[in-house]
DNA sequence: GTTAAATGGAACACTCATGATGCAGTTAAG
DNA sequence: CTTAACTGCATCATGAGTGTTCCATTTAAC
């Protein structure tokens, strides 16, 4: 669905595959600042032409399927570099969330063009999301969850908390201990435990 | 900083204030579709001529501004109905979540324009924050909150919760029961609380 | 070293949104 | 009812971004 076009085609010169990159990461940049920012910004951020820019992606739309897809491949690399699927869930889930962060501060603006929500769109590709799915999935049946959650949201509220904490944190602080952070407000929370807030909750909504 | 144009000039025509509220209305509900759609598309779902919204609002940003500013009206009337600087933190924190999550679902689109994040752009009043945290601190002084969290921190992931909830909730669904959702994710988390997991937290990073 | 690929640069056509102006007709307000 | 405000409509100017084409020049690949 979002395959790049410059992928079919016989192999490009190493000059071509060059350009390529540069364009990506210029456009990472730019649009990290703007990200209605012109074509023209990004080829003069990457030290090309704006015809090649056009000549590599046929269109703005391309441009940003190609952001996307790095974007993917780089959280295929962080899931298999956490071992999403054999590791002990809360030793994976601890991973996957170290390698998003840093992620997700590297590429902020890419990940602006990965609506989520959205339904016809670019998105997160499937295989991404299916992996992250069955990692909760196991986390649940592992007991790790609590019983009865809804695992679409629980999945909401992860990417969320990473979203806000990678935007929060200031450059260059330490992923682990976001991460902590994260893992410990998405698990516990950040109420007292000490409380009861059930039936506290409960007693105040028969109030109303 | 965001004061609206029309409202230091002596009072306007019946006439003129229903234009804007149709162009406000209109103008929310062209932008759910897309955010960057045309004045002119603004104006034909308002039913009235291009040059009319022009006359209303000066520029587009005059108009971006006037739709956030609904918003922080809109909250301060939910903060003040929710009695969040006199009632119990709980429950004023329940009752602004209620609030805020219709409000949420009603405003989507003006809500996009409300760049939490960003630095000098249009944002949340400093009073609507200011009562927020003051709620929140007051939360934490009455021991709802768990002691040593950042506020800031706690801040955003409730105003995170509270915009993933009002997107991912089927229009037309109870909003009390996604503000219990709500509550419970912010003070409880997602995790099952029989576990101890910061030490299991602690191993796993240490095995790093 | 020969060849095909890739680039830079200039030029062009096209679309689209914005913002401004002027004026005739309608409508709210006293 | 009279006036000033407001609206619709038609028009124009402008600017910006996009996408395309052509050609001379450089450069990678074998």
């Amino acid at each position: 669905m979002s395959e790049t076009s410059h992928r079919s085609a016989r192999p490009l010169r190493a000059d071509a595959e060059n350009s390529i990159a540069r364009i990506l990461a210029a456009a990472e940049h730019v649009f990290a600042a703007d990200p209605s920012a012109s074509l023209e910004a990004v080829a003069k951020a990457a030290g090309v032409a704006r015809t090649t820019v056009h000549r590599r992606f046929s269109s703005r739309e391309d441009l940003l399927d190609a952001l996307v897809d790095v974007v993917n491949a780089k959280l295929r690399e962080a899931a298999a570099g956490a071992n999403v699927e054999t590791a002990p869930p809360l030793v994976a889930l601890y991973q996957l969330t170290v390698a998003t962060l840093e992620l997700k501060v590297d590429w902020r603006a890419s990940w602006q063009f990965v609506d989520l929500g959205s339904e016809g769109a670019r998105g997160i590709d499937a295989d991404n999301v299916a992996k992250l799915d069955s990692l909760l999935q196991r986390s649940l049946n592992v007991g790790l969850l609590r019983p009865g959650v809804d695992l679409r949201w629980v999945r909401t509220v992860y990417m969320s908390l990473i979203h806000e904490a990678a935007m929060a944190r200031p450059d260059g602080e330490s992923a682990s201990e976001w991460a902590n952070l994260i893992m410990q407000t998405l698990l516990r929370g950040v109420g007292n435990t000490e409380h009861d807030f059930e039936a506290l909750l409960t007693r105040s909504t028969k109030r109303k």
